[in-house]
This record gives structure tokens, C-alpha cells and sequence, in this order.
DNA sequence: CTATATTAGGGTAACGATTTCGGAAAACGA
DNA sequence: TCGTTTTCCGAAATCGTTACCCTAATATAG
């Protein structure tokens, strides 16, 4: 276990001061140098296998060229590939990116808020779990550390979003369209903003066709609370569909039709909302709308380093499958 | 945009000197303190709403508690789960992790093994794209940073892994007694020992059969080529099962059986590796081998810190599931 | 009541880089 | 040949903490 060389050490080696050597690392060729000494200070750095200690960097320019980003859970797929989005961004801005996942804790969140700023990251992605420590954020902002909320509005801050409602309210319109009409949702958690645009567009849709919803209640996001709504709305509700707030609920609900006896789409249709990568692999396959997430990331990182967080609806894409299919009596209705 | 208070501040306004703000901030009660200058300090930080600042703390103790993770693809369930196990151990020992996605590329591996170096992370845990750069292992060895190489080996290493041999070889027998005897196998990449051990645990269920493969292939880990090699050999080779090296590429067989008129499983057997769960939601349940990608994290996590790095070879368990039945000719033959 | 031990906390070098300031040497101009 | 300007590089002051080494002051012992 050898020290790692420092600068000292380098200079001596070069016969020159430390000063030079920081100036061959910073490139600071402006202040000319003779290109003799750069070799030599070239040299050195090279035999002693040097890496300059980011820890000192940091403290002495005042800047730790790291960013952090808070997810509510990174072995989630929309999450994960937000963060690679993310990190693509900042890896090409020459920072590094430390990762935190708040596991849906805001007790959680709040640590991690509290960590990054010691870590002193120069700006953070957040995506929040329900309703942030305000405290916090406005402590980070006043320290001039950035901050981007993404995908879930927090109040009184610009939020880069996805078009929730613009989504939902085509994938109603798509449903109505197959001529479905008797139609439940099961939304995502109510103080969730996505949750909510996405229950709103589709209510907007439903409302500009003249038509009620059957029932709306309100899930957790998860495969399990799709499930168990899917199974109520269908012991108490005659349906022909049923909306679910993302991918995940949809196959939950799925799996309750087929437990109740009923042929997805023949009998039920089902929609889903993010369009889960791998969910493209099951059958029948899912109709949904897609949220691009890794250039959401990529969009989110780049505001983060271009210095002006503004609020922002990225574009979502309906993707027909299989799930639901033109009704026989679309035209009767 | 207020800058953030030091430990002078601190003690400025608590009337001592920075040595009794640090000897508080660290819990050196050991060297007792009256407990009215502790609470004086205390008040001071508060009022100030001070935080320590990492960079130098990290530079003057000569660790930065920061540890790094090197995964190939963040996005990849298996990976991502893993980061989690690996988070919440380092997260209880008060470590920050970086994530680094070198996204299969082994010059971005390399390029993020110097960053991390940099960073001066006390350790890594790495999960390397093919073979990677010994000398900058050895180097970061040599500094005293501990390395747990995961899921793959590495020559000359000790590694933390699945026990993808043993589970294949279950999954083979599984197979086996359900009746199928005609099977094509398509392996991961050649140079990753997860399938090369997956792909001999195959091999040795197969020879204590007394039976051989039909053939054997090597695809990418990846959807489509689970896809089109499965299509090369249902159209050259009569087949009654598939076996994937992972389930990325079992999902490919199914659908190129499918597109080839097949039925899964009457008349294609299949089988899967790693257990992703979302697949789990995905009809016809896939006959597979669940590898623990959480636990694996923790594990790799609590090798990281407790200093010694031992080869281990983590359990798995089959997980039978409708992508195969029994034969009817099974005990014909 | 003095001598010594203990306690509470101050002073100040590091840690490893960057950066400002300034000086010597070289180049230039007259 | 003697200023004057460039060019190139060194000295030293930070950045914010920690940790070692002290010194008063107080307690304890004899």
C-alpha cells in the first residue's frame, strides 16, 4: 500500500514548484510555458503515477464538480433510467454524480438533502416523496446550490414534468374512440402530482365526451393496490374498462380480470401509463403512454448546468396495444 | 445566496475556539467538556445552521467515507437492485456512494475507475464489462482501496457471485424431468463468466443425463438476440425446449416462437435466468432462477466494509413457472 | 499551605491543492 | 548600452477541519 504521490512531490521531481505543476494540471498554458518544462512536469506526473486529491480541489476552489440526485427508488425502472439520463449529462460536463435513494421516506429524503449539502454537490436533481422539507431546499438554494424538482410538482417551484394530463387525456380519447364507455380509474397516491395530472386528464376527456367515470379510486402505484382495486371495481361495478395510473397498477389489474374469469381486452379493456421497458415483452401488450424518461433526465440535467430552472412539460406518446380493441358496438353507443 | 458558516463562525459566536467546536462536532466527550460550553456550541451551530464541510474534513482525515459502485447498466433491474443492497448497507455506515454507469463500454469502466480513484472513495465495488485494466485495479490495490469485484470474475480475484452453475444445473434437471430431452441453449456473451457458468452448469445436467445439447449459442444477454437466435434454430435444429441465459433473452425465444407459430410451452419449453420481477407480471410465467440482487448488494456491501474481500458464492432458487409442463411422453423416453 | 495531578479548552501546524503577487531573466527597443 | 516590457516561474496565503501539544485553572494529596 504505496501513498499516493502529491504535488509536492511531483514538483521535486520536476525541479520546479508546485505552482507550475498545479498550472500543466489546469492547462493553464495561457500563462505560457516553456513547453520544455511542461515535459518535464509531464514527465514526473507520469512516474509517479500522480491523480490530483478532488478532496483538495474542492476546498480550495471552492467547487466539488458533483452533483447530486434523490430518487424515490432506483431499482425503478422510470427512475433508474432517468438517473442514467442524468449521469450521461454530467459525466460529460466533466462531474460525477451521487446517486441517493430516498426509498419513499421523506424522513429519508430529508437526510439525504441534508448529505448532499455537506457533500457540497454543486446542484441536485430531486424527485420528491409527497411534500419536501421546504425548510431544506430553500437552505440549499440560499447556498447557491441548484436545484431541478422533476416529475412531481412541488408548490410554488418550477417543475420539469412530464404532459401527465395531455397523456392521459389522449389515452382516454383513444379508449373512447374503441367505443368503451362505462370506465373506472385507479389513480397513483393523491398528494403524488403525477398522480393527479394524469387523474385530471382523464377526467377532462371523459368530461368533453359527456360522460361520467364509473368509479375512481386511488392506488399506490404498486402491482398489488392495482390488483385490489381492479377487484373491487369489478365485484361492485359493471365496467367495460379500467384505467390504471402507471404500468405496473395496469398488470395488477390485469391479473385480477383474468382471476375474475374475464378475457383482456374481449371483456376488460386495460390502459396503463410510463410504458415499462420490459412490460413491451409481456402479452398481451399494454396500451400506454410513453414518457421518455432517460431524455427526461438528460433534459433535467442540462438545465441544472445551463443555470436556468424553468418549468417544463416534456411530450408523452400513446402507444396502442392490445389491452383494449374496437368494441362491437362502438357505433351504437 | 448566503455562504455557508465555518467552524470559526461557530466558535466566534460560542465564545471558544474552533478546537472545542470540533472536539463537539466529533463527540470527543472523552475529553471531558463542561456541559454549559458543549450546549454554548451546540446553540451556535444551530443559530448558524452550520454544516460541516466535507471536503475539508475528508482532506484532513484522509478519508472521505464515499464509496464507489461500477455497474455496466444502472437501467438493468438486476443491477439496479443490486446498487440498492449496496446503498442501504453503506447508508447505515454513514458512507455516500457513487454510482457510475460504464454502460458496457470497458473504456468508460476505465475512465470512471480513475474518477473514483480521484474521489478518493475507500472502496469499490465492481462489476467489470468483459476484462478490465488490471494495472489500474492493482494501482487503486495498491492505495489501500478495497475492491470487491461482484457478479463476475476477474482473474486472479476473489469474487462475490451467483451460484449460476448450480442453478443452471437445477433448472436442466427441472427441465429433464418435466420430460424435454431435445434442448438448444443460448449463452451469454463468452467472456462473461456468469454465462460461461451458467452455460456449464447446462453442460453438466446434460452429460449426467447422458444426453447432449442440441446446440449451443452465444447471444448478448440482450432481447433481440434472444430473439434471432432462437429463430436460427427453430427454423435448422428439431427442438422441444429453449433454455436463455438470462430472461431478457428467454423473452425473445418466446416471442420468436410465437411469431414462428409456436405455442409456449406445448410446444416449445423455455426457461430464463435471474428472476426480474416484472417479469414475474408477464404471461406465460417464466420458468427461471432467481438470483437475490438485493441481498447480493448487501452482501458485497458487508464484504466492502468489514475489510476482508472472500470468493462467495451466493444460493438461488428455481422458480418454476408456466413457460414449461410436463411431457406427455415423458416417461417414454 | 504547597506540590502535583487533572481538567477544560486554546493555539496552531498540517491535509493537498489553487491562485495572487511579484521577481528574475530574457527579449526588445532606441 | 540601458531602460522597458514580456515571459516564465516561485513564495506564500488561503480553503475548512482535525489533532497534537500546550497552558491556565482547578482539584487532590500530603
Amino acid at each position: 500500500m504505496t501513498k499516493q504521490a502529491t504535488i509536492r512531490e511531483v514538483a521535486a521531481r520536476a525541479g520546479v514548484s508546485q505552482s507550475t505543476v498545479s498550472r500543466v494540471l489546469n492547462g493553464n498554458d495561457a500563462d505560457h510555458m516553456r513547453p520544455e518544462t511542461k515535459e518535464r512536469v509531464l514527465k514526473a506526473m507520469k512516474e509517479l503515477d500522480y491523480t490530483p486529491v478532488k478532496a483538495a480541489q474542492s476546498l480550495r476552489r471552492q467547487r466539488t464538480e458533483v452533483i447530486g440526485i434523490l430518487v424515490p427508488d432506483i431499482s425503478n425502472s422510470f427512475f433508474s433510467r432517468l438517473v442514467r439520463g442524468v449521469g450521461s449529462v454530467a459525466f460529460e460536463k466533466g462531474f460525477s454524480t451521487l446517486v441517493c435513494d430516498s426509498n419513499h421516506s421523506v424522513e429519508k429524503e430529508s437526510r439525504y438533502l441534508d448529505i448532499l449539502l455537506a457533500e457540497g454537490v454543486e446542484g441536485i436533481v430531486f424527485i420528491p416523496v409527497g411534500s419536501p422539507d421546504m425548510k431544506r431546499i430553500d437552505r440549499l438554494l440560499r447556498q447557491g446550490i441548484r436545484v431541478v424538482v422533476a416529475d412531481r410538482r412541488v408548490e410554488g417551484f418550477p417543475a420539469v414534468e412530464a404532459d401527465n394530463a395531455g397523456g392521459s387525456r389522449e389515452l382516454t380519447q383513444h379508449l373512447l374512440r374503441l367505443g368503451y364507455r362505462r370506465i373506472a380509474y385507479i389513480a397513483g397516491p393523491q398528494e403524488v402530482s403525477t398522480a393527479q395530472d394524469r387523474l385530471s386528464g382523464f377526467r377532462q376527456a371523459m368530461g368533453d365526451a359527456n360522460l361520467s367515470p364509473v368509479v375512481v379510486c386511488y392506488g399506490k402505484f404498486t402491482y398489488e393496490s392495482g390488483y385490489e382495486h381492479a377487484e373491487k371495481i369489478l365485484k361492485n361495478h359493471h365496467v367495460d374498462a379500467i384505467m390504471a395510473g402507471n404500468d405496473l397498477m395496469a398488470i395488477g389489474v390485469i391479473q385480477a380480470a383474468e382471476d375474475n374469469g374475464l378475457i383482456v381486452p374481449e371483456e376488460l379493456g386495460v390502459t396503463g401509463f410510463d410504458n415499462t421497458p420490459l412490460l413491451a415483452l409481456a402479452r398481451p401488450k399494454l396500451t400506454t403512454v410513453k414518457v421518455p424518461a432517460y431524455r427526461f433526465g438528460e433534459e433535467v440535467s442540462r438545465q441544472l448546468f445551463d443555470g436556468e430552472v424553468k418549468a417544463l412539460t416534456l411530450p408523452v406518446r400513446l402507444i396502442p396495444g392490445a389491452t383494449c380493441q374496437q368494441q362491437e358496438n362502438a357505433e351504437e353507443i
